[in-house]
RNA sequence: GGGCCUAUAGCUCAGCAUGGAUAGAGUGUUGGACUUCUAAUCCAAUGGUCAAGGGAUCGAAGCCCUUUGGGCCCA
């Protein structure tokens, strides 16, 4: 147990004291306080006001008096503040000893939300025609850090790729390819992502634009690309495999992994379709039109004021949202899987296989499905996943068990988009890949890397250049995914090339300097940090208040996985680094004549640097011993 | 024409789900703190009719309604 411990206390004994004034049940709230109104407070003098004909001034005096005889473990005493709220002060000897002792086991922060059961995250979903950029970085981060959360609060988590391999944006590398004399190999040892996305996508779309009689071609080979046998297939499977392989190791680099790679090229020729295509029709779910402008068409019913949606156009054909239809039932386990597992040869940065998606081979012993599934989708497609939410929820009859997670797009400053070519009266630029317009997520992850190494040697002349190297790799990182991750997912980021490389403030280097320098009075010491001290003696509000926001983190982590929220573990870490920053600035550690009062602070500094990596762990962030 | 998101300090954002105390950070500007456990830090000052209007409430940044600005999706 940790702060929760104290408000549980709270809860129970204001129940009966509730109970005893005979007076209904009522959900008041037990919260930790602001500063300077104690450790913990309640509202509950303001909801009895009605029901006692009283002010809450004079209730609150009430139960504070009621309170004081209460059998109270961790509550020293209680304030009846005039505004009505009734406070509650820790005794923090024994607080300190339940928290500090806790955060030194692993399990430190686990919460149980799963049961152990199988959930499954879906992100990344790139067209593998192109590199990240950094608008798909948001999607990345923010669904691995979903991920991570939801493992720590007991579910186990499948995280899937779908491979988006036999749209028209592959079509159209294919045509560079093939008719545009584009050559295989990418020129001056270019990263293969890279090339195939400024050079050959950017260059082949605008040569649609100059002559609309190459349209043809384009037609043509995305009908060739989607008929599996073709000689095209084969080519285009050849390049978007060493385009995904170069997206992949942008997403290693970023300390991202994934279960199973779904190809969507495979899905279409699983014959997925045709058997939930039957089922709906058998489940009323969708109709066929005699009339009207979707005459001869398969449609879903819109709700209310929405538009019928053409599943099947009259000629036959499927329209896009087919695609996602077999997909979401698949991941939801209502499909007889069609898929034989392979294993994709790549060493993850947390060591677990990667597996993808066959049509035939032997292994089929894998399962990467769940009963619940969620989805990472910016949130222009909102609509396209609304209706899947709710044609899912019809047809296996379970609520929330699909779930779209959106976010808001990731636009360019308008600075940024200038230094690209593109006059934008200061205002934000969308980015397009299409355009050429975007910034690579690998070009910012070097530039990151490189300034982070020259402030590194800065600091540290001494160190060796494999050591700078490693420093600058986890603070870059850090730096990037902190940024993605930090503010409200319908809060558009607008990104600024200069901006980004700021590295102080709200920023991960400012968490992982907290941890360093932490680190730093670890190994000076000379003391193995153990939890056999005198807590008593932890007596400073600085100290205080770190041990508190320690005490936070079950809370926290159960908030984000709750509300997908994948910023409430980032404000969390930086609430930390806080505290700490200012117990580093009141108190000095090593100083001290009194051993027994070290070792407590030893204790409290070990408890800190625990909490801080667990809590960085779960956004993809490692915490650096020097930096 | 319909739908979704958004508006809080000069700028970037927390807080809003579950209404109560003094609306918080960062950044910027100004000043201060390194012979000390790492100054990628800390401290102080500065800065707010919480977009506007209305409603319900003892009480609204938060809830309801209307309007406006910005972004996106569909037609």
């Amino acid at each position: 147990m940790t702060f929760q411990s104290i408000i549980e206390e709270i809860e129970n004994n204001l129940k009966m004291i509730l109970t005893d004034l005979s007076v209904p049940t009522i959900s008041f709230t037990v919260e930790v306080a602001k500063p300077g109104f104690g450790d913990v407070s309640s509202n509950i003098a303001f909801l009895l006001a009605k029901e006692m004909k009283k002010s809450p001034k004079e209730i609150t005096q009430i139960l504070s008096e009621k309170y004081s005889q209460c059998v109270s473990e961790l509550v020293l005493k209680t304030e009846a503040h005039p505004s009505g709220y009734l406070n509650f002060f820790a005794d923090w000897s024994k607080l300190s000893e339940l928290i500090l002792s806790q955060s030194y086991l692993d399990t430190f922060g686990d919460v149980d939300i799963g049961n152990n059961s199988n959930i499954v995250v879906e992100h990344t979903s790139v067209n593998p025609n192109k590199a990240l950029h950094i608008g798909h970085i948001r999607n990345i981060v923010v669904g691995d850090t979903v991920s991570r959360i939801l493992a720590k609060v007991n579910y186990k988590v499948n995280v899937l790729n779908y491979i988006d391999d036999s749209g028209l944006q592959v079509a159209d590398i294919i045509v560079g390819f093939k008719h545009f004399g584009f050559n295989e190999e990418p020129p001056n040892g270019k990263k293969f992502d890279h090339y195939c996305g400024d050079d050959v996508y950017v260059k082949t779309t605008q040569k649609y634009e100059l002559d609309s009689s190459l349209e043809e071609i384009r037609k043509n080979t995305l009908k060739e690309l989607e008929d599996g046998n073709s000689e095209i297939a084969a080519f285009g499977d050849l390049i978007t495999r060493k385009v995904l392989a170069g997206q992949l190791q942008t997403c290693w680099n970023l300390n991202v992994s994934y279960d199973c790679l779904n190809f969507e090229s495979q899905i279409i020729r699983s014959g997925l379709w045709s058997k939930i295509f039957e089922k709906l029709k058998e489940m009323g779910l969708i109709e066929f039109e005699n009339e009207g402008k979707n005459a001869q068409c398969w449609v879903i019913r819109g709700d209310g004021n929405e538009e019928d949606k053409v599943i099947v156009r009259s000629n036959g054909t499927a329209t896009y949202i087919a695609k996602d239809i077999p997909y979401a039932a698949w991941k939801l386990g209502l499909l007889d899987d069609p898929f034989y597992y392979q294993k994709y040869d790549a060493r993850q940065p947390n060591c677990k296989t990667l597996w993808q998606t066959s049509l035939n081979g032997e292994n089929t012993n894998q399962n990467f499905t769940a009963k619940k599934v969620v989805t990472v989708i910016d949130s222009r497609q909102e609509r396209l996943q609304k209706i899947i939410t709710v044609l899912m929820e019809k047809f296996n009859s379970t609520p929330d068990s699909y779930v779209h997670l959106g976010y808001e797009s990731v636009t360019l400053s308008s600075d940024t988009a200038k230094t690209l070519g593109l006059e934008t009266d200061g205002k934000q630029a969308q980015m397009s890949g299409r355009k050429g317009l975007y910034v690579s997520a690998d070009s910012v992850c070097e530039l990151l890397k490189q300034k982070i190494t020259e402030e590194t040697k800065k600091r540290h002349s001494e160190m060796s250049d494999s050591e700078i190297e490693k420093i600058a790799q986890s603070v870059s990182i850090g730096t990037l995914r902190y940024e993605m991750i930090k503010q409200d997912l319908d809060k558009i980021i607008t990104f600024d090339l200069a901006k980004s490389l700021s590295l102080e403030g709200d920023t991960a280097p400012y968490i992982q300097y907290a941890y360093a320098r932490a680190s730093r009075i670890l190994e000076k010491s000379g003391i193995t940090p153990s939890i056999d001290v005198d807590f008593s003696l932890l007596r400073e509000n600085s100290e205080l208040d770190l041990i508190k926001t320690i005490g936070l983190f079950n809370s926290q982590v159960r908030d984000a996985a709750n509300n997908f929220a994948p910023k409430v573990i980032a404000r969390y870490c930086h609430d930390l680094a806080v505290s700490f920053n200012s117990f580093y600035e009141h108190v000095k550690v090593l100083d001290s004549d009194n051993d027994a009062l070290k070792s407590s602070r030893i204790c409290l500094v070990n408890s800190f640097n625990l909490t801080l990596e667990k809590a960085l762990d779960l956004l993809g962030i490692s915490a650096p011993h020097k930096m």
